[in-house]
RNA sequence: GCGGCUGUAGCUCAGCGGAUUAGAGCAUCGGUCUACGGAACCGAGGGUCGGGGGUUCGAAUCCCUCCAGCCGCACCA
C-alpha cells in the first residue's frame, strides 16, 4: 500500500515536476490543516513567477480533490485537510496490513552494525548502556525494514592486559577463576590482577612473557585465554538477556579475530605508499587532522614496539566488512570520545580505496549518561555502575509499584512483568532523547507511569488490550469503517496513518527518538480519544468503528515498541 | 591553541532541508468524574530559544562572532 504521506507527496511531486524538475515539495504535519506543503515559494522563485499563481497551477495539476481539501495560505503554503473518505480508506488498508503501512525494502541493504563492545574480563557498566540499547534498536528497525543486518560485537579480547589476566587466572586456579567470572565478578577479577601487576615485579615479568606467548600463538596460553573469553561472553549473554538485547555469542567478533589480518593492513598500506615512519611507529597521516602543536596527526598503525594498536584492528575490521561481508552500510554505535579516532580510520580507509563511496560508513555518535549531579554517572564511591545492578534496581522499583497498585499477579508472571516494565523504563529513557545529547539518568522519572516514559506507553497498550478482553469475542478488522466523526477520533486516526513516515525518518536519520516521540504522541491521542469516546457502550456501527480505531492503535503501539526492543505486555 | 558536541519554561526534553500566537512531560494551581483500567482527561500560569551581529518579507532553525560547559588532540582500547 502507499502511505497517506506518500500519496500526498507523490501527487505534489508530480505537479512540481510538470512545472519544472529539480524542485521538491516538502510535506509536514501541521495544525493548519492536517498537512502543510512547503516548497512552492522556492519553485516560484526559480520560475520567477508569483507564488500564489504557481500554487494554483500545482493544484490544477495535482488533482488532490479526492484525497484532501486544499487551502492556499499566506505566500503560497498549501494546507491540506484530508477527506474523511480517503482517511477511512487508508485506515482500512492499514488494518489489513500486518506491517501497518511500513513498506519492506525492495532492494535490501546489508547493514553491518557495530555495537555494545564490552571488554573481556571487565564488567559491563553504564558506559555500555547506550551503545547496546541504541545499537539494538537500530538492528531491529533495520531488520523490520527488510534489510540484512549483521551485528558485530567488537569485544576487547586482545592486547597487553591479557598477560596479567591469564597469570592471575593461573594463580587462582582455573576452576575458581572460571567460577568468579561466571557469577559476574569481572571487576573484582580485573582489579586483583591489576593490583598484583602494579605491586609485584615477578608477576609483572610473568605477565609480559605471557603476552608474548599469547601473540605468538602458544597453545596452552591460548587455551587459558579461551577460558577468559568464553566465561566473559557467557556473562555478557546473561546481561543481554536481562536487557532483552538480540546480540548472541555468534555476533561476537572481537579484536583477536582480526589479528591475522594486521600484517596485511601494514603491507598494503605500505604498498600504496601511505605509510610513514615517525618516532619509530608506522603511521598514516590523513589530511586535515592536527595535534596540539598544529602538526599533522598520525593514525598509528604499528607502534614503535612493533605491536599493533586498535587503529590497525579497526582498519582490518573495516576492510573485512566491505570486502568479505559486502556491507552496504557500516554503522559504528560508539561514544563521542572516539569520534576523531574513527574519522581518521575512515579517512585512511578512503585513502587506501578500501572504502568505496557507495558504502555509507558512519559513526552513530551518542552522548553521555550523567548522574544527578550532571557529571558522568558514577556510584557514590566514584566507581562505575554495573549494568546489571542498574537493571536489577529498576526491576525492584517496578515490583514495588506493582504491589502499590495491588497487582493480581504473583510469582513468575509478576517478576516477568516487572522485568518488562524495568527494561521499558531504561530503554525508552535512553532511546527517547536525541542521541548526541547527554542525558541525566533518573530512575524515578524513567519508571514513572505518568509522562513521556516507557511504562506510560505500555500502559496505554494494556488498556487497549483490556477493551478486547472485555469484548469477549475475537475481533477482526474485516471491512469495518473507522469512526472519524469527532475531533478526538480524527486526531487519533491522523496519528495512526503517520507511522510509515515516523518509522522511515527515524531509521534514515538513525535517530530512534523520532519513533519514540511519535509513539508518545499516538498514546496521548489515544487517551484523549478514550476519555471522550465510549467504545464498548457505543451503539450500533459506531462501536465497531471505534473498535477498529482501538485495534489499530494497539497494534501501532505494539509494533513501534517492538522495533525499539520494548515489550508491550497484554496487561499490567 | 586546534577540532568536535552541547546551551530552548523551575526541572527533564521535543521542535526532522526557515513560515503565521515556540511545544510536551514533570512540578505548581484550577477544573472534570459512580471510573469501557483515574497509572486518566480538560485548562491555566511560566520562555527576550546562552549573548551579539548578518542573510531574509520572515530565523530556535542558515552564516559569522563572542561566552559557558563537556569531550578529543601519537603508540590503552
Amino acid at each position: 500500500m502507499t502511505s497517506t504521506y506518500e500519496t500526498l507527496r507523490n501527487r505534489l511531486q508530480g505537479a512540481f515536476d510538470a512545472l519544472e524538475t529539480g524542485a521538491d515539495p516538502v510535506l509536514r504535519t501541521s495544525d493548519r490543516g492536517d498537512y502543510q506543503a512547503n516548497g512552492v515559494m522556492a519553485l516560484a522563485k526559480r520560475l520567477q513567477r508569483a507564488p500564489r499563481e504557481v500554487a494554483q497551477e500545482i493544484l490544477a495539476v495535482a488533482q488532490l480533490d479526492d484525497v484532501a481539501d486544499v487551502e492556499i495560505a499566506g505566500p503560497g503554503f498549501l494546507n491540506l485537510t484530508l477527506r474523511s473518505t480517503f482517511l477511512d480508506e487508508q485506515l482500512r488498508a492499514l488494518a489489513l496490513d500486518s506491517r501497518l503501512g511500513v513498506v519492506k525494502a525492495t532492494r535490501p541493504k546489508r547493514v553491518i552494525l557495530d555495537y555494545s563492545a564490552p571488554n573481556v574480563a571487565k564488567e559491563m557498566h553504564v558506559g555500555h548502556l547506550r551503545s547496546t540499547v541504541i545499537g539494538d534498536a537500530l538492528a531491529r528497525m533495520n531488520r523490520f525494514a527488510g534489510n540484512d543486518v549483521i551485528a558485530r560485537n567488537h569485544v576487547g579480547d586482545w592486547g597487553t592486559p591479557f598477560g596479567m589476566l591469564i597469570e592471575h587466572l593461573l594463580d587462582l586456579g582455573e576452576d575458581q577463576a572460571a567460577a568468579a567470572l561466571s557469577i559476574g565478578d569481572l571487576d573484582g577479577f580485573y582489579k586483583e590482577a591489576r593490583v598484583k601487576f602494579d605491586a609485584d615485579d615477578a608477576f609483572k615479568d610473568r605477565s609480559r612473557a605471557r603476552v608474548v606467548a599469547l601473540q605468538s600463538g602458544d597453545e596452552e596460553t591460548l587455551r587459558l585465554w579461551h577460558i577468559l573469553v568464553n566465561q566473559s561472553i557467557a556473562y555478557f549473554s546473561e546481561v543481554y538477556t536481562k536487557l532483552d538485547v538480540t546480540l548472541t555469542p555468534n555476533d561476537v567478533v572481537g579484536e583477536s579475530a582480526y589479528d591475522s589480518m594486521l600484517e596485511g593492513v601494514v603491507h598494503d598500506l605500505d604498498a600504496l605508499g601511505l605509510l610513514v615512519e615517525s618516532e619509530g611507529a608506522l603511521c598514516v597521516f590523513p589530511p586535515g587532522f592536527q595535534n596540539r602543536e598544529g602538526e599533522p596527526l598520525p593514525l598509528i598503525v604499528r607502534k614503535s614496539d612493533d605491536g599493533f594498536g586498535y587503529a590497525a584492528s579497526d582498519l582490518a575490521a573495516l576492510r573485512d566488512r566491505v570486502s568479505t561481508l559486502h556491507g552496504d552500510e557500516l554503522l559504528y554505535v560508539v561514544g563521542a570520545p572516539q569520534a576523531q579516532h574513527l574519522e581518521m580510520v575512515f579517512a585512511v580507509a578512503r585513502l587506501a580505496h578500501w572504502l568505496p563511496d557507495t558504502v555509507r560508513c558512519e559513526q552513530v555518535v551518542f552522548g553521555n549518561v550523567l548522574g544527578p549531579d550532571h557529571k558522568m554517572f558514577k556510584s557514590r564511591g566514584g566507581e562505575t555502575v554495573k549494568l546489571v545492578r542498574l537493571v536489577d534496581e529498576a526491576i525492584e522499583r517496578a515490583f514495588v509499584i506493582l504491589d502499590d497498585r495491588g497487582t493480581e499477579l504473583d510469582g513468575d508472571p509478576k517478576f516477568h512483568l516487572a522485568e518488562q516494565i524495568a527494561r521499558a523504563a531504561i530503554k525508552y529513557a535512553d532511546l527517547s532523547t536525541e542521541r548526541q545529547h547527554d542525558y541525566v539518568f533518573d530512575l524515578d522519572r524513567m519508571i514513572a507511569f505518568e509522562g513521556d516514559t516507557g511504562p506510560y506507553l505500555q500502559y496505554a497498550h494494556a488498556r487497549l488490550r483490556s477493551i478486547f478482553r472485555r469484548l469477549g469475542e475475537v475481533w477482526q478488522p474485516g471491512d469495518t469503517h473507522f469512526a472519524l466523526g469527532s475531533k478526538a477520533e480524527r486526531e487519533l486516526a491522523l496519528g495512526l496513518v503517520a507511522l510509515p513516515e515516523a518509522f522511515a525518518s527515524s531509521l534514515a536519520s538513525l535517530q530512534p527518538h523520532r519513533l519514540c516521540t511519535y509513539l508518545f504522541d499516538v498514546a496521548q491521542r489515544f487517551t484523549s480519544f478514550y476519555d471522550a469516546c465510549p467504545v464498548l457502550s457505543a451503539e450500533g456501527a459506531l462501536r465497531d468503528e471505534r473498535l477498529a480505531l482501538c485495534d489499530l492503535t494497539a497494534r501501532t503501539l505494539q509494533l513501534g515498541l517492538a522495533v525499539l526492543g520494548i515489550d508491550a505486555p497484554e496487561r499490567m
